[in-house]
DNA sequence: AAAAATTACGTAACTACTTACATAATTAAC
DNA sequence: GTTAATTATGTAAGTAGTTACGTAATTTTT
């Protein structure tokens, strides 16, 4: 039998990173295999500043809570690629101000259709596994912010000690 | 709001592998702060060779479902810190046995309480958010098992095409 | 038993990030 | 209005893996 699954609880984030593996590795084929020249990376800052137009590279990294250096990295490559162009922020000469191109624009059209199968498709697994995974994924994390995992062991292993003076 | 939970099932990848390193994150500095010298990374490999006893490279490859390469650069880490030893197989020349050494066996004791506390929260924050995530994660393995991803969304890009002949 | 295929391991180079550090621009404090 | 603190970006080096490839040992085929 795995070791994985029979640790339990003890290998959570394993199985976590697995499945979070798994999905990604079958999207990244689908893509490949798609007229469109896309990659699953490119997803969430693309969405993202469809949304919101015009963003710093700290602004950016805040919202898909990654680091700004891994920002700056995805943003050469799109430069690159045409999807995206940067401005220097008149008011702030700090800031790199990023949007995307009308070929930007034009690429998350076109994959439109793909991502319309995706969302379809793990929406059926999840209901196949009889899960509501999204309510539970939000709770879960909703459960984290009012207590990181940090500090609910170290607070179990802090109350371990004392039975060791009981009397 | 966090684009990545408006998106639902167009990020689930996002958002497990977000979970999976929050839980992580913390996992690593509770053993940090412990008095044992222990990384969260070893602890996979190690329980395995508990179990197990005696395991080839590729044998606990297979088992972690990590590349052999990966697998030699963990063995060698834990060589260097005398937690495993390796013996080449006498009935196969090509074969390298790993194995706990005592060391290795007594630092597995050693953080066998830091482990149980990690277990008892783990087990109360799923129950907190009113999940069952084991079953529910074997459940979305087993899914994934039957049919992939892959395969899932490549027949519903493949039924989108059709419609188009349609008249 | 020699040739061909397979398996096991090792090394190198790459990937998608991270942390640590440096610098320039802006803002706040005095 | 300087000085100090902060913020935004950039760069370098590290991390925990991966894929690609080479070689030695074993097994299979003929």
């Amino acid at each position: 039998m795995d070791l994985v699954n029979e640790l339990g609880e003890l290998a959570l984030a394993t199985r976590l990173k697995r499945l979070s593996e798994r999905l990604s590795a079958d999207v990244s084929k689908i893509y490949k295999e798609s007229e469109v020249d896309f990659e699953a990376r490119w997803f969430l800052i693309l969405s993202l500043l469809e949304r919101e137009k015009l963003m710093a590279i700290t602004e950016i990294a805040d919202s898909l809570q990654l680091s700004h250096p891994a920002i700056i990295q995805l943003v050469q490559e799109l430069i690159q690629k045409n999807l995206i162009k940067t401005t220097v922020d008149k008011l702030d000469g700090r800031k790199r101000m990023v949007l995307l191109t009308a070929n930007g624009k034009k690429t998350l059209a076109q994959i439109q259709p793909v991502l319309a199968s995706i969302k379809e498709e793990n929406k059926r697994w999840i209901a196949e596994a009889g899960a509501n995974m999204l309510t539970i994924l939000t709770e879960l994390e909703e459960a984290l912010d009012k207590q990181t995992m940090y500090h609910r062991i170290k607070l179990n292993i802090l109350q371990q000690k004392p039975n060791c003076e009981v009397e």
